[in-house]
DNA sequence: ACATGCACCTGGGAGC
DNA sequence: TGCTCCCAGGTGCATG
């Protein structure tokens, strides 16, 4: 489900309600994904009884810090994670419940099975890390440094965007916010853009996600869809210009949005705002 | 080394 | 109601 503004969002709602905790117990309650050991025989039951020091996002991932071990957890498409009442029912698809010393507990919901949770020490933590590319909203990605790394790549743009060792964070969300305010085409050749191409992609990547973090405000994250399923809309979509709009008019040009499809993920793009590259 | 496309899972909506 | 088909916001790995 969610891209970096989703993670961060997540974080900042989790951490006030965990930090200081101590895990008292885990529950699987909805079955583990695949690869995944039973709690009672694999590291994880590491967790119980210790302490939550910090709560960080990096790239994704959600990095719950406990006493000499870290708690990774990546969502992938579906995850989400919740604040209940240690008391109430678990949902269907919830992987993971901790229960706290509140009474409250942090659940981890994903119906798709795809995201999974470690439990590492310092080193294959900073291992596991360093594969992740650069995070877009350090203050180390400055423009140049943006040129540093593009110059190296020859792809197409928006497999390059989606590549998460490129560039920390972007989904298919935000690659296609990014690429329209760029007023790029997303199946543009990296190694074709003029410098102040490069300059737009630079810029569209920080402030579009920089205000899709501003944008989430509210104490408690919206994780569910309205409408639902593959094409339903959060209410954040009011802060989309082109994802999922098919058939609207561009808020830039007016020109109507058009669905295709780049390297198998579904791409939303102004035609005219966003002009093709030529045949070759 | 680099680019590409699929596999991994399950569920919800649309259309019949 | 109950199919069947299509779609899904990520990423690791096999293949060119």
């Amino acid at each position: 489900m969610p891209e970096l503004p989703e993670v961060d969002h997540i974080v900042r709602y989790v951490r006030p309600r965990l930090v200081g905790r101590r895990i008292t117990t885990l529950e699987t309650p909805g079955g583990l994904p695949r690869g995944h050991d039973a709690p009672g025989t694999s590291p994880l039951k590491l967790v119980r009884g210790r302490t939550i020091r910090a709560v960080d996002r990096r790239a994704k991932l959600i990095l719950l810090r406990l006493d000499q071990r870290t708690l990774v957890l990546h969502l992938k498409l579906t995850g989400k994670c919740w604040i209940r009442d240690a008391d109430s029912a678990p949902a269907k698809s919830t992987r993971l419940r901790l229960v706290l010393d509140d009474g409250q507990a942090l659940d981890v919901e994903d119906a798709r099975k795809l995201g999974w949770f470690r439990l590492l020490e310092d080193e294959p933590l900073v291992a596991m890390l360093e594969k992740n590319g650069p995070e877009p909203l350090d203050p180390a990605f400055t423009l140049a440094f943006f040129r540093g790394l593009i110059a190296k790549k020859r792809g197409r743009l928006k497999p390059l965007l989606l590549d998460p060792t490129f560039v920390a964070g972007i989904g298919n969300i935000y690659a296609d916010e990014v690429l329209f305010a760029a007023k790029l085409h997303p199946r543009r050749l990296a190694s074709t853009l003029a410098p102040r191409e490069v300059g737009a992609l630079h810029r569209a990547i920080v402030t579009s996600l920089k205000r899709a973090v501003a944008d989430r405000t509210e104490e408690v994250p919206d994780q569910t869809r309205v409408g639902s399923g593959a094409r339903g809309a959060s209410k954040h979509i009011k802060t989309r210009q082109v994802f999922q709009r098919a058939g609207e008019p561009c808020p830039r040009c007016g020109e109507t949005i058009l669905r295709t499809v780049v390297a198998t993920r579904g791409t939303y793009l102004c035609p005219r705002c966003q002009p093709a590259p030529g045949p070759a």
